[in-house]
DNA sequence: TTTAAATATTACCCAACAAGTAATGTTTAA
DNA sequence: TTAAACATTACTTGTTGGGTAATATTTAAA
């Protein structure tokens, strides 16, 4: 039985994708090709992700041939969670607590209360971390 | 955009179910039919989820007419966790710890140990939640 | 100026799953 | 015997995750 995952691949891919540009030397950049086969993500889905991250301002690209992208953003100021959001992350541990979803039994549930709690905690948590501090060193090809 | 919830429709009924059913007097009981329509839950999925919880335990039943169901565990000793569990809950921030997955970084990824720990902290969390704490006192008829 | 190799963008596809509904069986008080 | 309850399984339906396909656009280099 497949179980879905709270972040989903895509979002996944784009923190791999950012954590992994994290790492590149200043001036560098790499071709979305090489990038989605040292990550093991398919090639055009990598890059619409890292299009969208560009949108977001946190990566920028260069085009036509010997192309490629890199990272635009402050990988100290830029969280999990901005990524994350980028890619559609809406936190949400329970329908009850949806915008559009009338929970009548919401002001006397301690049920809301608690995951509305844990909600908040998550968030924060990751808005602490900084994609600075997961940089995937490791992939990184010394040249 | 429907977005999808960390807990399902259903996990979040059997909390209300199991929390409503801690609040009758011991030897009361009530029809799937009236719990149903004071959880506002269809009398069928409500049916069938009460069905869960008597397998697992938790929850015990009158059959034939003038029957019911009642909780047969103590409140004070299930968790949230355990009423959550029953209904298939399986706690998964990221597919990449999930036991059928290769995650070929899993070890250098930061990422991996960020969601390994959080995970923790949460079931620590829901098993710390007892039922008993939860009861919606408001929704009991007083007769 | 043409071409190859890159990114950009939109459209589409398919399987899995949530959330329920339908249908039928079984039990038991009256 | 019957009505009203729980028990159980099968089916339905819409959404969405996770892609692929196709095509357009850009630009370095031959």
């Amino acid at each position: 039985m497949r179980i879905q995952s709270f972040i989903s691949r895509e979002q996944d891919y784009a923190l791999r994708i950012t954590a992994y540009l994290a790492g590149l030397k200043k001036g560098e950049f790499v071709s979305v090709r090489n990038m989605a086969a040292t990550l093991r993500i398919s090639q055009k889905f990598a890059s619409r992700i890292a299009h969208k991250l560009k949108k977001a301002d946190i990566t920028d690209s260069i085009q036509g041939k010997y192309g490629g992208v890199f990272l635009k953003a402050n990988p100290q100021k830029i969280s999990m969670w901005d990524v994350l959001n980028i890619i559609g992350f809406k936190i949400k541990f329970n329908d009850c607590m949806c915008e559009n979803v009338f929970c009548e039994f919401e002001l006397g549930c301690k049920f809301h209360s608690f995951f509305v709690q844990q909600e908040q905690i998550f968030m924060d948590t990751l808005k602490k971390q900084k994609i600075s501090d997961y940089i995937l060193h490791h992939l990184i090809k010394t040249s």
